[in-house]
DNA sequence: TTGTTGACTTAGAGTTGCTCCAACCCTGTA
DNA sequence: TACAGGGTTGGAGCAACTCTAAGTCAACAA
């Protein structure tokens, strides 16, 4: 699979996928003949996981460490555990502030709503 | 109110609000005698809404556009609460991708104990 | 065979939204 | 009078991309 299937297939850009490989969070990506990348199924895989850590707010510090557990061999899953289990903590911190923020806009669009029904007393 | 205590109360840092200043999404404040700024209780409560839009992924464009139509005056409540809205509109999808990454990380962990628990076929 | 299209390659510059730093200025207390 | 503890500015640095330029290669049309 070509870099453009690749990016289609695990959300990531294909600039994303080229940048990450040089950063060594995507592993060495095997060339055809002609030097371009070729992805397995398993390249995809974790591209995939690379994609959906990235997207709600894991670093790429954090993924690197992941990367190089990964790498490591099952030796590491313990470790690797923590990890994911971390970011599921800051998935819960990033909610709470979705929701925060959704308590906030709906205060303001009342407020507009009172300013438009011709109160005067709607806050900016 | 200085800018450290703004930072306190608003939640932006005091580098933030410098910044935001010079672009003009926050308003020039006020300078006390020796040039130090010094924030009203409306700036600080528009910096928390400012707080809240960037920290759920608003745009500093997005902000500006908004800055400048809360300076525009009430005619501009329509268009306001358009943003609003769709800021709205984008917190829903990032709670879907919350809730899509937390599905990912129980489906590794699951994978991780069963790797732990000695059988050959958890994936990476 | 030659020409053109289109997908790929690399190195490197540009972008967003901060964050930090150096060098400096006030003000209040010891 | 010294100095600690705020503040000021301009500008450099940073994370994580994103885009551009210049070039390569395979395939297909004329």
């Amino acid at each position: 699979m070509r870099i453009n299937q690749a990016a289609e297939a695990s959300g990531l850009s294909a600039d994303t996928i080229r940048y990450y490989e040089k950063e060594g969070i995507v592993p060495p990506i095997h060339r055809d003949q002609s030097g371009h990348r070729s992805f397995t199924q398993d390249n995809i895989d974790w591209m995939i996981v690379l994609f959906w850590l990235r997207k709600t707010g894991m670093s790429m510090d954090v993924m690197s460490r992941y990367a190089a557990l990964v790498h490591a061999g099952d030796h590491t899953i313990p470790e690797r555990k923590t990890i994911l289990r971390r970011h599921g903590e800051l998935l819960a911190v990033r909610r709470a502030e979705l929701d925060q923020c959704d308590d906030l806009l709906a205060y303001k669009l009342a407020a507009y709503d009172s300013v438009e029904k011709g109160h005067k007393d709607g806050n900016k």
